[in-house]
DNA sequence: CGATGGATTGAATCTAATCAAGGCGTGTGG
DNA sequence: CCACACGCCTTGATTAGATTCAATCCATCG
């Protein structure tokens, strides 16, 4: 659901909403911060290790990741940012990121200085709950991700990122049988999950095989969506979904 | 450096006055809250994934872990509490937490109400930021984590943790040739960083024999800190200390 | 039409896991 | 005080899972 038309502020509102409710003096004083919307091509960083964070936004369009890479130039993807997600809270309370913002896909955000989003966060509780809980959800998911990396096979390392992806975009509602693009290459995939590219294509081809997921192109379609939650060891509980 | 005379309250301020400057009336509030000082064996939990997270803490002496187990039981150690770290802060934003808090020593903790630290954090906007802070501290040292063992062969993951380690208990000066307590058996370390047991005492002995790194029973001394922190790709940015 | 980026395949290699046994130190109970 | 048990460390042999290297295929795009 791209929403082209919207006021970036306004999806904002609407993702901090989701977290705590907001009252409408605080709403007022979101849309009211200036912000820059500015497109990302694929590579390029909002945001980069050791610079200097004074700025925070909101993902509008494409695919975003949080990533880090090591001396060598190998890139770990941390986090996958969708549509409506926040970008760079972090920079609200410490001044050097420790990691780089990086768009996967062309993307479009909008930009808000972080000391204006920081004083309204100051002056309204429930807007700093929001952003406390969007942070600590964020934390949950790299938990998981760690548990994900460290603990599980390919096989089930791979089968739980496509159900995170799969009840991030789509909610949790129907998913099997159901088709969801994947614009990931699997070269990225392999960045986010610690697995080569290779070895991410065998294991696509393997979850193909056994019946879990099905795929063309660009898409991916999940066949025995209960199958694959179980071989993957997935449940929702990390994501502190709101009902 | 065991305080055991100590408040641990007084010690919960010090650590929240190492991110942000916490003024008097904050400090007096703080004190008064209510504590329960408790011990902790190793294997006990104080925090269990999935109950309802309506207290948090302080470590006061011992060893304590976040960590999360996959259906099978393995264990994911996700991060190393250390005597003055806060448990737990989670609770004062989601009340379900995503992960179990462990001791791995024998262990002291000072448990509080989390909805009187939110109150005051609430009222003392330099509380909540100090809050924030050691927050967001932890994600990015999971986030470190997952760099580390998704991109890191074994020898470097180690020294990567050795380091972290050394950096955290003794501070960053004249590291080189001192040596220092690791109350980790090998099957500890193992969980911490996604191999077995038997692959820590090897890589154990790989470092030894490189020169990098001499043990005995309980305690290691760093030989070559400089060239371990460069086999680690080792930095303490990520752990924003303050100076 | 050639160039490019991604996907796929195969063969060889390597890192870490697994399985199994033995060693060492400490604490306990007869 | 010795014997034994227990937890942890160590070692060796084998296996498995993932990487590496290299080639080919395929679709898209200028």
């Amino acid at each position: 659901m791209p929403r082209p038309d919207e006021n970036p502020l306004d999806r904002m509102v609407e993702t901090l909403g989701e977290r705590a409710p907001i009252p409408d003096k605080a709403i007022t004083a979101i849309l009211q911060v200036p912000y820059v919307a500015k497109q990302l091509y694929p590579g390029s960083l909002f945001v980069r290790e050791g610079t200097r964070a004074d700025k925070c936004g909101i993902l509008t369009s494409g695919l975003v990741v949080c990533q880090k890479t090591n001396r060598d130039g190998d890139r770990q993807i941390l986090l996958v940012k969708l549509p409506g997600d926040m970008l760079g809270l972090q920079s609200l309370y410490l001044d050097t990121p420790d990691h780089n913002i990086q768009a996967l896909t062309e993307s479009e955000i909008a930009i808000v200085p972080s000391d204006l989003l920081k004083a309204i966060s100051d002056e309204f509780v429930v807007v700093r709950d929001a952003i406390s809980r969007i942070m600590l959800t964020e934390a949950s998911m790299l938990r998981e991700l760690i548990l994900n990396i460290g603990q599980r096979d390919a096989r089930a390392r791979l089968a739980h990122f496509l159900c995170e992806f799969a009840v991030r975009i789509g909610g949790t509602n129907k998913i099997s049988n159901r088709s969801f693009e994947l614009p990931l290459t699997q070269e990225q995939l392999g960045d986010a999950l610690g697995l080569t590219a290779v070895h991410i294509n065998r294991t696509l081809q393997l979850l193909t095989r056994d019946g879990l997921i099905a795929r063309d192109a660009k898409s991916i379609r999940f066949v025995d969506w209960d199958r694959l939650q179980d071989i993957a060891d997935f449940s929702t509980g990390y994501l502190h979904l709101q009902k």
